[in-house]
Formats: C-alpha cells, structure tokens, sequence
DNA sequence: CTCGGGCGTGAGGATTTCGTGAGGACCGGG
DNA sequence: CCCGGTCCTCACGAAATCCTCACGCCCGAG
C-alpha cells in the first residue's frame, strides 16, 4: 500500500510521513505540483494526500492531471476552509477533503475508508502492437524482442494514449497532461514527438498504423484487432 | 438517483429535503435508526445521509448494520466533532464524515464525489442510425463497421444534432455552436456541411432520412423508429 | 409560365495543420 | 571541460481542411 504525499511544507510532510509510515504505509513524497505528477506516474501510488497551497501547479490542476489517467483516492488536506475551495477540489475529482489542523487519527481513518473503498489496482497488462510491447508500470518498451528508449516526455505522450485505447485523444488533452494547461496552443511539441515515437515504434513511420493523427483534432491510439 | 436522508431533527431534514430535491434527487426520510435501516431495505437508496445522533440504534449499530448487506455510500452528518467520533464511524463503514454546521455546497460537492466512486462514470451511449453508429466521446464515426473519416467541423455540427434528437435545431444555433455568433447568417456554410455529412453518412445523400433539413428554418436528426 | 428564394453539390484555391530534418540550449556525469 | 541525452526552436514541403464561387434543382407566388 503506497501512499504519495504531495507537499511543500517540511514539517507537515515529516509529521505525515512518521503517521503513514508507522501504519506500514510506503510512502513517497513530491513538493511541488509537477513533482506530484512525476511521481504519480513513476510509483503508481494506491493513494494520494495532495496539498492545495503548492508551488508551480495549482492543486486544481494536479487533480485535474491526474484524473486525466487514474483512479486513485486523492486525499485533500487544505488550509483553506472556504466551502467555495472544497466544492472546487471535491469536483475536480477529489474524493475527500480535511482542513487543517486535523487530527492523526482521523486522517488515518480517513485513509482507511478511502482506500476500502478503491478498485483493486488491476494489474496493467502489457499492451501489444504490430511487434511492440509496452509495459507502462514498469516503463519498458521492446519491439521485436530488443528493448526501445524512449525518453520521459515521449513516455507521458505514449501512456495517455495507450490508456485510450481507440479513443480520438484531444491535442489540448495531451497538451495538458505532459506540459500543462498554459501550453495548450503548442501543438508543434505533438507534432515533433509524435514523428518521434512512430519512428522508434511504427513499422512504416511515413505510414502510420497506430498512432494516428485526426487534423485539427488530436491523435488516436488504434491496437490490433 | 435516491437518497436517504436519516435525521431526527426535522429542520435539518427539511433544509436537507430542499436542498437535495433542488439537484434532482429523489429523497427518502427516516427519523430514526431502525426507520433508517428499514427504508434503507424498502428503497435501496443510491446513498444515504446519516445523523448520528438519532433515537433508538445507535449511529454506529446503524452503521454496522448497513454494512451487513450493502455498500451503499454512506455520509455522516454529525454534530460531534471529536476526531474519535470520526474514527469509529468511518472505521465501522461510513464513507465521509460532516461535522455541523456545513453548508450546502459542500455537502451537494461531497454527495457528488461520493456517488462519483460508487457509480463508474457511465459512458456516453453509441448513438445509432441505420448502418452509422457514432460515438461522440470517442469521436468515432463508423458505417457498415468500417470507420468514417470526419472533419472538426462535420463533427462539430453532428454532435449538435445528434445531441438534440428529434428537434429542431435551427441554423442560427448551428452557426453559433460551430462557427460563433457572429457568423448567424452564413447559412451557405450548413448547406455545405451538411451535404458532406449526408455524403459520409445516409443511405441515400440525396434523399436524406437522418438528418433532414427544414426550409427556412433549420435541420433535425431523425433517429429510427 | 416565369421568376426568385432557398437549397444541394461540385470544383478549385486559400488557409491551416502536419511531418520531419537540422541545430542550438541546457544539464548532469565523467 | 567535454559529452551524450533531452528538450525545444526554426524552417519548409506536403497534406488535410476550410471556404469561395458557380451552377442547377425544387417549389411556391404571381
């Protein structure tokens, strides 16, 4: 059971740490928004504890990201008591919402109803196409048996896509996922690293078969039938 | 979607009864523990609303109960606001825990992210006409099961129709929908598109049976049967 | 019958969007 | 300091899409 906690102040990531640990929780820890989302992607976490007031993303747009590909629990733990920022957060896609000063014991209970309540992680199967293998929890991608590299923003492209599987992906979603909501108009960064994935990945990359582009639209994901 | 709403305290219920109703849910009232757990079995309510301090069972026996047979999401509304009272009842089952006094958004926020968990996001039906299905959320268009390729704007102007079937939609809506509202008297434009649209999807384009134009006023999606 | 308005549709040209190569900025590790 | 890797900028030909324009049809009014 792995826990993410997404926080800047030292002090409270320290207090929670020694909470969560202590319960025979794993945990990891980000201190900035981006952070966040990094290490949602790198561990997998089963369970979110997200602080609104970080620096670089808004807590809304964590949320919002991380919707965008999971279902974990997200834990809000705020300062702010504004029913206004909880109605926000609730839904934006925030399952609860605690104000501080909270307790120890009831964060934890907390936790424990959250997680009761979680889908049990299905195990990713790996994703297959043409000669390719792709397992995203463990970030390895092989075709024809040798192992491809793909680098870090090629890997947030590819994830979104491959968790859509048929489904026309939006040039803003995918804007959004990999370098945030303000780098919506700069589709040349999909242009670029689209022709880079299917060049490491497509059979014929002048002639894609899996990933496609819809003009003016966005990019699909079509696997084998 | 049904909730029940299990207080003693009738002001409560009635602000609750206001509250909920507005948003279109259905509400189920009990005013004690016992009254709870029958119209619980009566109504298999989508989600209740607890208060722990009822006459006769306890909060938590009512809790417990509950539990026995259900998943139902559970939300307590409480007046205590010990961190243990919290425990105990998340711990025997409930999902989300409300100290009074509360507002009303946020309880509607937290009624909206619990029923979000219990019930996956039900995804948009395939609409379907002759050979055609489309699946908007997917931006998927297909005929006779082979795809069909369409623009941002033939989608821009399918999805409007399609959403609206059986009515008339009028061209100045159309424009507004796709092209803004400064373009309300470009009607040349829907003649275009829709020809085209005709021309990927009806059996016979030229004798439209889907998507069928009133003169002078606008066009209307004619779904089977 | 004739006429005119609204409609459908084909044919390009205008415009936007894509794919891709080349190369510079940045960065962390030897 | 150099170097490999990654990210981003820039540029340009190709492709897809959008729009303009022209023409013909239908139908009701006069």
């Amino acid at each position: 059971m792995r826990i993410l906690i997404a926080d800047d102040d030292p002090q409270m990531v320290r207090a929670l740490r020694i909470t969560l640990g202590a319960r025979g929780y794993d945990v990891v820890v980000a201190e900035d928004g981006r952070g966040a989302l990094d290490q949602a992607i790198a561990t997998h976490p089963d369970l979110v504890v997200l602080d609104l007031g970080m620096p670089g993303l808004t807590g809304l747009e964590v949320i919002e990201a991380l919707r965008g590909w999971t279902d974990v629990p997200i834990l809000v733990v705020s300062g702010r008591t504004e029913s206004w920022d909880k109605v926000e957060a609730l839904d934006a896609g925030a399952d609860d919402y605690v104000t501080k000063p909270f307790s120890a014991d009831e964060l934890l209970a907390r936790v424990r109803a959250l997680s009761r309540r979680a889908t049990p992680a299905p195990d990713e199967p790996v994703v297959e196409f043409g000669d390719v293998a792709v397992d995203l929890a463990a970030r390895l991608a092989s075709r024809a048996g040798s192992p491809v590299r793909l680098t870090p923003t090629e890997w947030r492209i590819l994830e979104v896509l491959l968790r859509h599987p048929d489904r026309l992906v939006t040039r803003e979603i995918l804007l959004t996922e990999v370098w945030g909501p303000q780098y919506t108009s700069d589709t040349g960064y999909l242009r670029l690293y689209l022709s880079q994935l299917r060049k490491k990945l497509e059979p014929d990359p002048s002639n894609p078969r899996y990933l496609l582009t819809e003009a003016g639209m966005g990019y699909r994901f079509v696997p084998d039938r």
